[in-house]
DNA sequence: CTTGGCACTCCGTCGAGGCGAGTGCCAGGA
DNA sequence: TCCTGGCACTCGCCTCGACGGAGTGCCAAG
């Protein structure tokens, strides 16, 4: 099994690898790591690590290199936290505080964090749906023509248009504002349908057609299939690891082009205080299965997720880097919608 | 100087080139295109074209390849235009049409603009200026905050929050409603400030306050800095033309994540119905020097421009058919657009 | 269990040589 | 004057074989 002077011998490997890609032997790493022990030895230890699945090599003579396995267990018990330096938290901090408005923190957000990883950086948009709902606007475009304008807590805009069977007042439009208003506002969007479900009935009847379009509009396309936002940047690092990527980094561009794709990988996390790693193979997405990816929730005050945020890059990448980073931004982003 | 069959010897270099990425030598290039004379022949010409700097050698004993200077020729007076097949009409057609909204005109654009041409694509969302305003709504978010949501015709809605110096009623907010409504509608952004200048002098006084904190609103950051947005796809299709970067793609993925650059790209096109051209070193973008730009711009009815669109792709492409697509798409969009 | 020794494997590099595509030039002919 | 066929030459690309070196696996001894 695995005793202590293994995993350091993993850990070595890892580190080395990682630092200048190439399959690393058990010459060299006794040596410059201080093990103690002759590089015979290191080798029976890297033949028991490769037996069981921790690393790998190229061809026969070469030296060894992870498998995901390996990274693996890097990650989960080898990898010790590494704090970023003062410098680099101020950094964070003064750039993102010079944001202006949601859009303008989200893509501040990918920038910074594409520059501190040196990697692809992806933030989703707070979701709408779990986000407080501050203002339903209403606004009368035409006679059978209305735009609904919701404004969330977290800072998010959105709009619909929406066409009605029937013409209507300035009047009736204004007796919505005054129903949906006071429903709505503090609450949650996944709870809204139960906030709303007996307006119908509370309503004045001649309201009642124009009030049941509005309310579909709202339950369906904000509710049911609310519009989730992503912004993704740094690509231009993928080539940097051109080398890391067997066959081209086509499929990893063309994964990361799809919004579906991307709202999956961070769809899958909703622990606002751990950072989900995944790796290699682990990735259920086709096209990123030569990459790792790693993603934490950010929320308001820590406590409820409202949108999630990672970096995507080679499997041999600087994790204890990357997690520190991107939990960072996740707590400098979870402030600063709090204080909007 | 350059006869009727020199420029033809060109034309078939260009296009043999562009479909095999191959240099071309004289020998195949007279069998293949039915010039009617001999490859020495051929090679006479060739001489005269490089020693005029339309072609050039990557080595001695290799074939001819065209220099920028070559396509640049090629594109202004020897392509050809080749019109869409009947069913790439239909699929532009039926695919924009299933649009709902702006966004949605934008990203299907570009998706399709990348999927024609096999290049990245570029859409600007039509300019917030030169749209005319169909409404603005004032939202009257709390006390001293207000939003300002502007909807254009071209269906592109900002909004903007800003903080007041002193409490204001809902009485207030309405009243600043009927000011503005008025005089911005049917307008466009860019003609606001003259429509606007002599309000503070017509409003009551007690109004006046608050109305010139909109008034710097709308002015600074609608019309003086209007928010341009861009979408960008396609990026994974510069691998496929690997070989033809020089370098790395690095440069091109870094200029096209840079907005201001795109902006600049897209800008420099003002006329709607013409399509502009860069080639390679033409480009005024760093980083675009290896590549070629197609840009269009689009406009309601192909009067006014509201917006532009491109690909962006190596400087061997398909001139002919990227020229009709972006073309193609750029109608269907401003059509798609008047009709919204 | 560790260590030094040793034979072995196999990748990467380098240089030589042959192939072939393509050129440039020249002299002859329309 | 322009086109053409011929011819020597250039040069990139591919293949092949040899070589060095890094690294391994195994074994026997401590």
């Amino acid at each position: 099994m695995l005793d202590e002077r293994k995993l350091e011998v993993l850990r070595a490997i890892v580190e080395d690898f990682v630092s200048t890609n190439e399959p690393v032997g058990s010459k060299a790493l006794a040596e410059r790591h201080g093990l103690g022990v002759s590089p015979a030895t290191v080798r029976n230890d890297m033949a028991t690590l490769e037996d069981e699945g921790y690393i790998t090599h190229p061809h026969t003579s070469a030296g060894r290199i992870p498998t995901d396995k390996g990274y693996r267990l890097f990650v989960d018990r080898l990898s010790t936290v590494k704090p970023l330096s003062s410098p680099e938290r101020r950094a964070i901090q003064s750039f993102l505080e010079g944001a202006v408005d949601l859009d303008d923190v989200v893509h501040r957000s990918v920038r910074l964090l594409s520059q501190l990883t040196q990697q692809v950086a992806v933030v989703q948009y707070p979701s709408l749906s779990r986000s407080e709902v501050r203002h339903l606007e209403i606004v009368h475009l035409a006679p059978t023509r209305l735009m609904l304008v919701l404004i969330t807590d977290t800072g998010r805009v959105e709009q619909r248009v929406l066409e009605l069977p029937a013409v209507v007042s300035d009047d009736d439009v204004r007796q919505l504002r005054a129903v949906f208003g006071p429903r709505l506002h503090g609450r949650r969007l996944v709870d809204a349908p139960g906030a709303l479900q007996d307006l119908p009935d509370a309503a004045p009847a001649s309201l009642r057609p124009v009030l049941t379009s509005v309310l579909s509009v709202v339950l369906s396309t904000l509710v049911e299939r609310p519009e989730e936002r992503i912004a993704i940047g740094g690509t231009a690092h993928l080539t940097r690891h051109a080398l890391d990527f067997p066959q081209t980094l086509r499929p990893v561009l063309e994964a990361l082009e799809e919004q579906v794709v991307l709202l999956k990988l961070i769809g899958e996390v909703n622990d606002p205080t751990t950072v989900h790693v995944k790796i290699g193979e682990e990735n259920s997405v086709e096209g990123l299965r030569s990459t790792s990816v790693v993603t934490v929730g950010y929320g308001i005050s820590g406590v409820s997720t409202v949108g999630g945020l990672g970096v995507v890059g080679p499997t041999r990448m600087d994790y204890a880097g990357n997690i520190s980073s991107v939990r960072a931004v996740a707590r400098y982003v979870g402030d600063l919608l709090a204080g909007a």
